[in-house]
RNA sequence: GCCCGGGUGGCGGAACUGGUAGACGCAGGGGGCUUAAACCCCCCAGCCCCUGCGGGGGCGUGUGGGUUCGAACCCCACCCCGGGCACCA
């Protein structure tokens, strides 16, 4: 009697002997077509938990197969080891955030190894590897010297909680830090940013041709924010329109030109630089009352009024000239004007803009309507299509038109011009952390900032620091770090004690997977030509805008700077974005302690099992529900087909000619090679297993029949599943092609179904009367329509529903549908 | 508020381009195996009604309309859930 299945036993045995033979390895010049598929490289945190679990089958499906298919796969692996945790871990227990870090890799290693995911392990990377640290530092220099790197005092986001800058994009929405929801207040400091919006165009126009979810195209093209409009000037005057001694202008920018005309005030942000030299004296003391609050109103509070704002402002005692109606209007502040965007400066049109109308109804300003709002609008400002009204010479002209004549006239006078803006601000990437990579830049009294030179790098942090929740880095309290030579004149310097935003580390390391022993560049351009872009990555769809966006950044600006190759344009040609794991309707997370570990599943129904269920439960791209998962029918199919596969189940094969049984089950084998390549190039994994499922129920019933099964279908039908199921299940796969066929299951080449065993004499044709079902008749696939009407007619059943009432109409969809109109 | 998704049995989901709604699995029911239980094997199974027990009929994909011979799928309005953005001029 063959023994019986035993996860725990061939999954050990198959994942150390990949790992042995070093089977998913790749060379660069491995002559079989490049394919690169890449998972996004996770933090350490230890072992895996359920979302890991996810991520990496999907990754692994791919890459074996991938590999049956014929081609050279990339299938690397690293991590994004530093930042905050690790850090904080150490200001906790004292130990040093590499030994914590360096730990949690290994843990997570191990489990990826556990769930049969497999890797070319050799080019590993770690952000935190003083190799790594080097180049990304160096590519810091190349930015740097191209002018895409700079160094300004910036209001920043400051969390008192992380005692550390934010990202715009680290600040929720509510104003408070995404990772531990203080207040978020503002600090000016010294800070380095990278120019992302140099490349904003870009950024935005190559999304279109992205194979990429279109949600998260969507998120991006909404982050970028472009809107076109017009920027220019408006005089600062008295009441009565003469002009302020010393000329000041107040720039101003909007997306409606053409609505000019119903200028009727201006608003400045409270931090515009103007606000100093512009307001009068009899109104200083009130505008600096207002400007005090509106600065120290942190974000949250001015977000808290959420729809109902208060549309806080004051008048500034000074006019600015409508330069179309040539009458000065009054200019205010408000704190619904960000210094932030734009110019810091608007003009106000109440009329057709909801936020200037509030303010204009709260401080008694006039509201002249420019674009005649439809018959029976009822609400307050029109902001949309429309003949324009009081507007001068443009006055019966529509939106587009109207928008181009106002430029015209602004570009003519030179009182300004068309402008582009962009939602999208620059990357601050400045951290006052020690877990990150240093940003190597030295501080010389006499030279200025001063570049590390390439030869000096890696600049590493020293281990000997102490980790206290100050607000300064560690490496600003450490002497021996902070004060070096200047590299230019040799004199005394200090060190930039910053590092850099781990994002900075994550936007470039699928480029060195490419090259990860290059100790001469950061990779050759033979190596990321030969594998970029990836072709399929793979991650959730947290990081559908700041990693993506600025690894895109990333690679245009290599590509531009020559270090990329020039054609190099995107990092990935194809995304996916997998749903979070839930637990009854929670979220799946540590803080929640709602976690299901991996590892008791992995103990009991073993890797396999687990991977088939979440390939099972649904869609990938949908949020899945643990309670959901049925890892039991997926344990239990296991054993099906372990039992088929050793002959367990059902009667011993027999030789004789092919019978009608027969052909049908060589039929199914063929129709289940068509379904799973179809299924497998759609992403709809869920169906293939439910393929697989139906099939083994199929060779179950087959294999019992009292005839017992003919030897050759079955070996046929056998082998085949396996090596359909190679890549979802590998370790039993593996095991059970060993045991009948001996040699490997995943170096077989790829089943091809044969066109002609897909066809089908016979297929079950539906009657309708009216729309609905009376009738099924099984007809031969061949029939055309005539023939279809005359059988649906000589059904009983129809008859019976027809009664006296003739067929009016009949539609036929031969072999598959007959519809019957009756009166 | 704006922009994306989505709503199908007790549950996860399937139905690919408008053509058999509910594949496959979980949970459930019946039978077999067993001294017994578990495992395993076979079968049933959307809801409601009728039945002479062969079967027959009606209803049914968030709600209400529409287009069509035919709608889970297309159109309009609305409700609910999830996500993103949010005083961006």
């Amino acid at each position: 009697m063959a023994d019986g299945y035993d996860p725990q036993a061939i999954e050990a045995k198959w994942q150390a002997w990949w790992a042995e033979h070093g089977t998913y390895e790749v060379d660069n010049d491995d002559p079989r077509p490049h394919w690169y598929t890449l998972c996004m490289y996770p933090y350490p945190s230890g072992a895996a938990h359920m979302g890991h679990v996810r991520n990496y089958t999907f990754g692994d499906l791919i890459v074996r197969s991938r590999t049956m298919k014929g081609y050279a796969v990339l299938s690397p692996m690293g991590f994004d080891s530093f930042g905050l945790p690790a850090e904080n871990a150490a200001i906790k227990t004292g130990r040093h955030p590499r030994e914590f870090t360096e730990e949690r890799i290994e843990q997570l290693s191990q489990s990826v190894m556990r769930i049969g995911a497999v890797y070319d392990w050799r080019r590993l990377v770690t952000s935190h590897d003083p190799a790594y640290q080097r180049w990304t530092q160096w590519i810091f220099l190349r930015f740097l010297e191209a002018g895409l790197a700079y160094r300004r005092n910036a209001p920043v986001n400051w969390c008192p909680g992380c005692q550390t800058v934010l990202a715009n994009e680290q600040v929720l929405a509510d104003g408070t830090c995404e990772r531990s929801g203080d207040p978020v207040v503002k600090r000016d400091l010294e800070q380095w940013f990278f120019k992302i919006t140099d490349y904003a165009d870009q950024l935005l126009d190559d999304i279109d041709d992205l194979d990429w979810p279109e949600r998260v195209k969507v998120m991006q093209r909404n982050w970028i924010g472009r809107s076109e409009g017009a920027e220019f000037d408006l005089v600062v005057t008295d009441a009565d329109g003469v002009p302020a001694p010393g000329g000041a202008q107040v720039r101003v920018f909007t997306t409606r030109p053409d609505t000019s005309f119903g200028m009727t005030y201006a608003v400045m942000a409270a931090e515009h630089p103007l606000v100093a030299s512009i307001v009068p004296a009899d109104r200083r003391v009130e505008v600096d009352a207002f400007v005090a609050t509106a600065r120290q109103a942190s974000d949250v509070e001015r977000m808290s009024s959420e729809g109902s704002l208060d549309k806080r402002g004051v008048f500034t005692g000074v006019y600015v000239m409508n330069p179309f109606t040539q009458a000065p209007v009054p200019l205010y502040l408000a704190d619904y004007v960000l210094m932030g965007y734009g110019t810091g400066a608007i003009m106000a049109v109440p009329a057709e803009d909801q936020r200037d109308w509030d303010f204009a109804q709260v401080h008694g300003l006039p509201i002249v309507r420019t674009i005649q709002p439809p018959d029976g609008w009822e609400g307050e400002a029109w902001s949309g299509e429309g003949a324009h009204i009081n507007s001068g010479w443009m006055d019966g002209m529509g939106k587009a038109e109207a928008i181009a004549s106002a430029i015209d006239f602004l570009e003519r006078d030179g009182l300004g011009e068309g402008k582009v803006n962009f939602r999208l601000r620059d990357w601050l990437v400045s951290r006052q952390r020690f877990w990150g990579c240093p940003i190597p830049i030295v501080y010389c009294d006499d030279c200025g900032i001063v570049a590390v030179p390439d030869d000096q790098l890696p600049v590493l942090a020293p281990d000997d620091v102490e980790f206290l929740p100050t607000g300064e880095s560690p490496l600003r309290r450490h002497p021996g770090f902070l004060h070096t030579t200047c590299p230019t004149c040799g004199g005394p310097a200090t060190r930039e004690t910053d590092t850099m935003d781990t994002f900075v580390d994550s936007s470039w390391y699928f480029l060195r997977f490419a090259d990860p022993w290059n100790s001469e560049e950061p990779f050759s351009l033979a190596a990321a030509s030969g594998w970029l872009p990836v072709d399929q990555y793979i991650g959730g769809v947290e990081h559908a805008i700041l990693h993506l966006m600025y690894a895109r950044f990333f690679t245009k600006a290599l590509a531009d700077l020559g270090v990329a190759p020039k054609e190099l344009r995107e990092p990935f040609a194809r995304l996916f974005t997998q749903g979070m794991i839930r637990l009854g309707g929670d979220k799946m997370s540590k803080s929640k302690g709602n976690l299901v570990a991996p590892e008791e599943i992995l103990d009991r129904e073993g890797a396999d099992a687990l991977r088939l269920a979440h390939l099972f439960v649904g869609p990938p791209q949908d949020d899945v529900d643990w309670e959901g998962v049925g890892i039991e029918g997926c344990a239990r199919f296991l054993q099906r087909v372990w039992r088929l596969a050793t002959g367990e189940a059902g009667r011993p094969p027999v030789e004789r000619d092919v019978t009608a049984d027969d052909l049908e089950i060589a039929r199914a084998t063929h129709r289940l090679i068509a379904k799973v390549d179809e299924d497998l190039e759609r992403w709809s994994y869920n169906t293939t297993v439910a393929a697989f499922m139906e099939f083994s129920n199929d060779l179950y019933r087959y294999v019992q029949a009292p005839d017992g099964p003919r030897a050759e279908t079955l070996a046929f039908a056998l082998d085949t599943m396996l090596e359909l199921m190679a890549p979802m299940a590998p370790h039993i796969t593996a095991e059970l092609w060993q045991r009948r066929r001996g040699g490997h299951v995943h170096e077989q080449p790829w089943p091809q179904a044969d066109p002609a065993m897909l066809l089908v004499d016979t297929v079950t044709m539906v009657v309708q009367v009216n729309g609905k079902v009376r009738d099924r008749l099984e007809v031969p696939s061949s029939i055309d329509a005539a023939e279809a009407e005359c059988l649906a007619l000589g059904s009983e059943k129809v008859q019976a529903h027809l009664g006296d009432n003739p067929p009016r109409k009949v539609i036929t969809r031969p072999p598959s549908l007959v519809n019957i109109v009756a009166g």
